[in-house]
RNA sequence: GGAGAGGUGGCCGAGUGGUUGAAGGCGCAGCACUGGAAAUGCUGUUUGGGGGUAACCUCAACGAGGGUUCGAAUCCCUCCCUCUCCGCCA
């Protein structure tokens, strides 16, 4: 959520800053935010009367005036007629703050200043590459779905009779790679300093609306319909909300977590597209690293999140590159984001296989997630990031391709093998 | 699913209609004492909104939402959650 004091101090550098992502029309929150107040300032200065009377009379009871006395009437009646007014007054400017409410939760967060300006994905800022040495070399290299059929390491075929298109099942060394690879993250990651923890996957709608994926994004999720519970598209939700409403301490800052957890989405309006293969599912495994950090270092936090992700492609020794998103491709919570892409030989194109966001406060502000200085008055809001570390199922993928050998066979990556007790696929 | 108990500040815990945003304790911060520390003593210490250049003023919040009342943490209603026992179950 965006800062609605901000906006109401400096509203023409703030729809500034945010017109890089595109058009969005501030005046009717500055609007309503004016209204609110105007009837909060009257509300509250009856409020101050009617509490003032209830106060006197308070003190004339303890000083032995009883209740029911008549020289208590008038003052009763003041304040009725007061009430009067309130319940006139109250419901208007309650009214007015759901409304302000709900605008708010759906403006996106303001890009970071170093973010480059752009319209589309085109207009990306590609940062480095990795790998040159590592492309396989040039003979007719199976797309992994093929490859992966062929080799019977999973099924789509049969995952369509048990739930639907873009479902798959790993089946023998399959499986076993893609848990072996969950494992292998999930090392890494921990020895680098990320707590592990195992959150619920199954998440309710307050948990989503803190990171943003409501109220706009309602249809990317699915949705248990009897209770209020949604499956997790991604673990940045559960493992973000852990801490939401809480204040924490300076001194628990900076928390790092890394969770596996298997990732649930609709993939609405992607009919048609990466139909086949791994790379778009609407279930996946994902290891994901998430941190809350103190404000000042949230850039340097976010600079070494997109290394710790890295270093898994690094150890893979899978090819890959690092994007910057320009402010018309980053998501709706994100001020910064990089992308990692690895290559896929099969397509000849690098694909998305980790997104590692900064959020400054965004998130904060909608889940109350406040840590407090230890001698300072008040409050200030965390900064919240995440990143995959990685997308298990695309890394599979990548492997299938990069590692494939002109006898359809696939030499695992070194450093799996002790994780699998085997070199060849 | 059935029966019972309970949800109060960073934590523990008192409080069943009248200056109670809330006793007491712990924790934390400052000061004093000390060569330094411990111990001790004193002082301070919830959060959010609004108004004001400021000093400051004000409203709200005792799980959530309604209600009764001049006045509610305290009474009534609804919902949520937690705990204990029973049942069921991986």
């Amino acid at each position: 959520m965006i800062d609605l004091k901000q906006l109401r101090d400096n509203p023409q550098q703030f729809s500034e800053r945010l017109r890089r992502r595109g058009a969005y029309d501030l005046q009717p929150i500055l609007d309503l935010d004016r209204q609110q107040r105007q009837l909060e300032v009257e509300r509250s200065q009856l409020q101050a009367q009617s509490n003032a009377i209830g106060k006197s009379v308070g003190e004339r009871v303890r000083g032995g005036t009883h209740p029911q006395d008549p020289e208590l009437k008038d003052l009763r009646e003041s304040a009725n007629q007061i009430k009067v007014t309130l319940a006139e007054l109250e419901p208007q400017e309650k009214e007015l703050k759901v409304q302000l409410e709900s605008l708010l939760l759906s403006v996106p967060n303001l890009p970071s200043e170093s973010t480059p300006t752009g319209n589309s994905e085109e207009e990306n800022v590609e940062v480095r590459r990795w790998g040159d040495e590592h492309l396989p070399q040039n003979f007719n290299i199976l797309p992994h779905w093929e490859l992966g059929e062929k080799l019977g390491i999973f099924n789509f075929e049969r995952s369509v009779k048990v739930a639907q298109s873009r479902f798959v099942t790993l089946i023998g060394a399959g499986a076993a790679l893609e848990r072996a690879l969950i494992q292998f993250m999930l090392d890494r990651q921990i020895a680098a300093g990320y707590i592990e923890v195992i959150p619920p996957f199954l998440i309710n709608s307050q948990s989503l609306m803190a990171t943003g994926q409501l109220p706009k994004f309602a249809e990317e999720s699915f949705k248990c319909e009897p209770d209020d519970l949604w499956l997790s598209p991604t673990a940045e939700v559960p493992v973000t909300n852990l801490y939401r409403g809480e204040i924490l301490t300076a001194a628990e800052l900076p928390i790092y977590h890394c969770a596996y957890t298997p990732c649930f989405r609709r993939e609405a309006g992607s009919y048609g597209r990466d139909t086949r293969g791994l790379i778009r599912l609407h279930q996946f495994n994902k290891v994901e690293l998430v941190k809350i950090v103190h404000p000042q270092t949230s850039e340097q936090e976010h600079q070494m999140l997109v290394q710790d992700a890295e270093a898994i492609l690094q150890a893979l020794k899978l090819p890959y590159r690092v994007v910057e998103l320009c402010t018309g491709d980053l998501g709706f919570a994100a001020a910064k984001c990089y992308d990692l892409e690895v290559w896929l030989p099969s397509a000849k194109r690098y694909r998305e296989i980790s997104s590692c966001s900064n959020f400054g406060d965004f998130q904060a502000r909608r889940g109350g997630i406040r840590f407090k200085e230890t001698g300072q008055k008040g409050t200030q809001f965390v900064h919240t990031l995440n990143g995959s570390g990685l997308a298990v199922g695309r890394t599979m993928a990548a492997i299938l391709e990069n590692y494939q050998q002109p006898d359809g066979s696939v030499r695992l990556p070194k450093i799996l093998q002790p994780y699998l007790g085997r070199e060849i696929l």
